[in-house]
RNA sequence: GGGGAUGUAGCUCAGUUGGCUAGAGCGCUUGGCUGGCAGCCAAGAGGUCGUCGGUUCGAGCCCGAUCUUCUCCA
């Protein structure tokens, strides 16, 4: 059975059991600061389970693509190294909201897999929750019960706490669960040894396939467990898995989900899957990070030294690191595989077929300069390796290569080994280990329980009718960080301030008790749909009635930078062409930043036309017409841009401004007009195939005008006010470089002339040619002097004073072969005369400089100096 | 968010405790030689040593700030 159709029939099954398909969320998180990336079919619904949103569907199903760089078997250095775990992979899931319970749960589970997908029920074992004292939790009977329906009770395994209670974090809902694992090994090894002792034991043959979470509880900061109101059900069914079952194979790379992919790579790279171990490995790291990589670039997320970004950069590098080292590709190949992976995947995920350029584009510029950063670090290690006595290399050398230089250690030790070194290993990890202590005190955030001082449901957004309102406090916590300090997080039962989202920053504003003490709003952020103010201090008594506000004018200023920001998109598409998509924006009160794809600088004549519709339309006065919840599809007729990469709930909030329509929850001005003037100030790439303006609307581009006819006004003014002032600083230039190349040649002149005075002067003392001299140069030209000299008279010791800005100078030149055959030095003998202006000085043997105070010491320096001859 | 590195001729880079009149290779210009695959020889042009400020008799080098690029960690 292809791929395809396990993933469709699921869904067709969920479907007939009257659940809401929906498609998948991206996988990239952007309102989560608890979590980068979808790691979990639950993660887009968790919302509903926290009873923070109402679901409107009560039964849901999809497949959902998730990724997990880190846990016991998700450890990123490890991925590729077996056969059966994945950075990217796809979770199938069905879920109730309320409605549904265990029974149905079970129920369809069972049908599912033993009577749609027809596998072989003597196969299946299931596990459920055997009870746990220390939270008074009793044994799973009823799902003991339902099971022995289907399942010899041989076949049902009692699991711990860690294996079938699950929770979602510290806090929150929880509840105990039901594993089905599946044993898929031959009939002969079955008879050796049964499933059931393998079953949880890490076997690459006897994988758990599908988990059904029953939550029921929620789990307070205290650590006690209270009923919800509600049961829910959460189940997730790994695609890949259940893909090798069903195609009878024993790896999840054996899969048409793999294989297609693995193909190209066998081609590409003239090796082969299957006869070597290393190599094996390399193709499956790369046929596995490849998905994670295209997936996270499709969803928006580009590879950066930052964050999510940072974790894509590293998938992708180790790729690419396994490639070099294994495959032996010394030029990129990676991102080839887009194309591949977009035939193979794209009917279902539509994004990577749409997103097919960015992704191939980004990949292969990741890909040149990782294979630069290699080059440069083999030439490093080469250095390394000649500077080491004996045969292990410090660790603390290869902690800086790798640290400073991005040259992966494995590569290093791998290198070392083939020369029959070592590598102090001990010595690295304690590097490690230590920027890591250094990272993690610099980041600390200490989080406070929430203070819970009203229960009520869901807290609603008022900020775009109003900017002011009365407002209680319903919870409260405090938070610190080293940077920052100590800040309170505030939640009111309503509010006018806006959260920073869609690429527009939070509002900041005041709060103002009843006796009139203000407190300032610093920041207002969005957290899992509760919208959290940053306020410096507490009201002294939180559980009054507040009166907040929001600051007007820099919301004003916002939404000028966010309309605008919308024309701009309309402006590109229009004038570049529709291949522009949005790929980020920052939307602050000062200016605004767009991203977007295109493959070519912006000429100036393109930033003058996109200025030009931009402000065209808000010559035209456009005003603003916004549709609050209207459903998505309303929307999108209209024509509204569904941006990949953005998560949408059933209902939307529209933007239209003529043509311009964006799903959008961020706030916008009344009328174009209001935007007064539109001003692109910057415009660059910031990745392959993606560049970003930078523009400024209403005040600022009068601040901007005003500068720049300021700096132009005085700049003619310095011109005499020339008509063409272009011209004239041309002139200028050309002027200038012909009257220094005069000047040197006067100097040169002058310097001839003064060389012929000053030989004439010079006297022979023991054989010696001694000249002392007081002369009117810069230190530059004494310089050039005294070597000019130099070279013209042998055996040469000359003196030359001089006098600038009150300050006095001496330089001293002696010759070569002078200073070796009489043992002078020139430094010893402006340290010696040095004194005489009051300073101090030196340089080498043979020329040497002092300076000092004392102006008047010079012709008495001067007269000593012959003392040296002697 | 925290750390490390980096910026010197058109390009790739050297410049060890502050002082060798800022260098090398490639490229460029000019002239000469030459039946050869990176031709050879000679001469030459080309530098705000990222930027701003400081210390010093003297800064490419030391100190402070700032920007660029790279990189590791969170």
């Amino acid at each position: 059975m292809k791929s395809q159709l396990v993933r469709q029939q699921f869904l067709d099954f969920f479907a007939s059991k009257k659940h809401a398909i929906v498609p998948s969320s991206p996988m990239v998180l952007k309102n989560d600061p608890t979590l980068m990336f979808t790691n979990a079919g639950m993660v887009p619904f968790k919302e509903y389970f926290l009873g923070q949103k109402t679901a409107v569907d009560k039964r849901v199903a999809d497949t959902q693509k998730c990724l997990r760089v880190s846990g016991k078997h998700n450890d990123l250095e490890e991925v590729g190294k077996d056969t059966y775990h994945h950075t990217m992979f796809e979770m199938l899931g069905n879920w109730s909201f309320g409605d549904y319970f265990k029974k149905e749960a079970i129920d369809w589970a069972w049908e599912l897999l033993v009577e749609v997908y027809k596998i072989d029920k003597d196969c299946l074992y299931v596990s459920v929750f055997e009870g746990a004292e220390d939270d008074s939790l009793e044994y799973d009977q009823e799902a003991y019960d339902l099971w022995k329906k289907y399942v010899p009770e041989d076949r049902i395994i009692n699991g711990n706490k860690k294996d079938n209670f699950w929770e979602m974090g510290a806090q929150g809902p929880c509840g105990p669960c039901s594993e089905i694992h599946v044993d898929i090994r031959s009939a002969e090894e079955k008879a050796k040894v049964s499933g059931r002792s393998l079953v949880n034991n890490d076997h690459p043959q006897v994988v758990e396939i599908w988990n059904l979470v029953f939550m029921e509880f929620n789990r307070k900061a205290d650590g006690s467990l209270e009923k919800l109101p509600a049961k829910h059900v959460d189940t997730g069914m790994g695609f890949e898995r259940l893909c090798m079952v069903l195609q009878n194979k024993q790896s999840n790379y054996d899969t048409d989900v793999f294989t297609p992919l693995i193909r190209e790579i066998e081609a590409i790279t003239n090796s082969e899957y299957g006869n070597n171990e290393e190599t094996d490995i390399a193709i499956r790291v790369i046929a596995d990070h490849v998905r994670a990589v295209a997936f996270a670039i499709a969803d928006g997320q580009l590879p950066s030294n930052t964050g999510a970004g940072y974790v894509i950069r590293r998938i992708l590098r180790r790729a690419i690191r396994y490639g070099f080292t294994f495959l032996n590709t010394k030029e990129p190949f990676i991102y080839k595989l887009a194309t591949t992976l977009s035939q193979q995947m794209g009917d279902y995920f539509p994004e990577l077929k749409i997103q097919k350029q960015l992704v191939t584009n980004v990949i292969k510029e990741e890909e040149n300069s990782f294979l630069r950063t290699l080059d440069q670090g083999l030439v490093l290690l080469d250095g390394i390796i000649k500077n080491t006595e004996g045969t292990e290399v410090s660790g603390k050398k290869a902690f800086e290569l790798f640290d400073t230089f991005g040259f992966p250690i494995d590569l290093t030790a791998l290198i070392l080994s083939e020369k029959g070194m070592t590598l102090d290993e001990d010595e690295f990890k304690k590097e490690l280990e230590k920027q890591k202590t250094r990272s993690r005190a610099a980041a600390v955030v200490e989080t406070d329980d929430w203070v819970i001082l009203q229960d009520d449901g869901e807290k609603e957004f008022i900020g775009y009718d109003t900017l002011e309102a009365n407002v209680n406090i319903t919870q409260y916590r405090k938070i610190s960080s080293k940077k920052e300090g100590d800040l309170y997080q505030l939640v009111f039962n309503m509010t006018p301030f806006y959260p920073e989202g869609g690429g527009q920053v939070g509002d900041k504003g005041y709060l103002e008790e009843q006796d009139g003490n203000v407190i300032y709003i610093v920041d207002t952020k969005k957290e899992n749909n509760l919208i959290i103010h940053f306020a410096k201090s507490l009201p002294r008594d939180p559980t009054q009635i507040f009166k907040v506000a929001v600051d007007e004018k820099q919301r004003f200023r916002t939404a000028c930078n966010h309309t605008a920001t919308h024309l701009l998109h309309q402006a590109l598409r229009e004038i570049l062409g529709t291949h522009v998509e949005q790929k980020g924006s920052a939307v602050h009160s000062k200016y605004l930043r767009f991203d977007f794809s295109h493959f070519a600088k912006l000429t100036v004549d393109e930033l003058r036309a996109i200025e030009d519709f931009v402000n065209a339309r808000i010559a035209s006065k456009i005003v603003l017409e916004e549709y609050r919840n209207i459903p998505i599809k309303t929307a999108l007729d209209k024509g509204a841009m569904a941006l990949f990469g953005e998560k949408y709930g059933d209902t939307v909030r529209a933007i239209q401004f003529g043509k311009s329509v964006e799903l959008c929850g961020g706030i916008h001005v009344q009328n174009t007009g209001d935007i007064w003037h539109f001003k692109i100030v910057s415009e660059g790439a910031i990745a392959a195939g993606v560049r970003r303006i930078e523009a400024i609307t209403n005040d600022a581009t009068k601040d901007f005008f005003l500068e720049n006819t300021q700096i132009f006004s005085e700049v003619t003014e310095v011109l005499k006010n020339t008509k063409n002032p272009v011209k004239a600083i041309i002139d200028l230039q050309e002027e200038n470089a012909s009257l220094k190349k005069q000047v040197e040649a006067l100097q040169k002149d002058k310097a001839k002339n003064l060389t012929g005075d000053l030989i004439n002067q010079v006297e022979t003392i023991n054989g010696i040619h001694y000249l002392a001299v007081k002369l009117d140069l810069d230190q530059n030209s004494i310089k050039d002097l005294a070597f000019d000299l130099g070279n013209k008279i042998e055996n040469l010791f000359l003196l030359v004073g001089t006098e600038t800005d009150g300050k006095a100078f001496l330089s001293c030149y002696i010759a070569k072969n002078l200073v070796e055959a009489k043992h002078l030095d020139a430094g010893k003998v402006v340290r010696e005369l040095g004194k005489l202006i009051e300073g101090g000085g030196g340089g080498q043997a043979y020329f040497a400089t002092a300076g000092g105070k004392k102006p008047e010491g010079i012709e008495q320096a001067l007269i000593k100096g012959k003392e040296y001859l002697k």
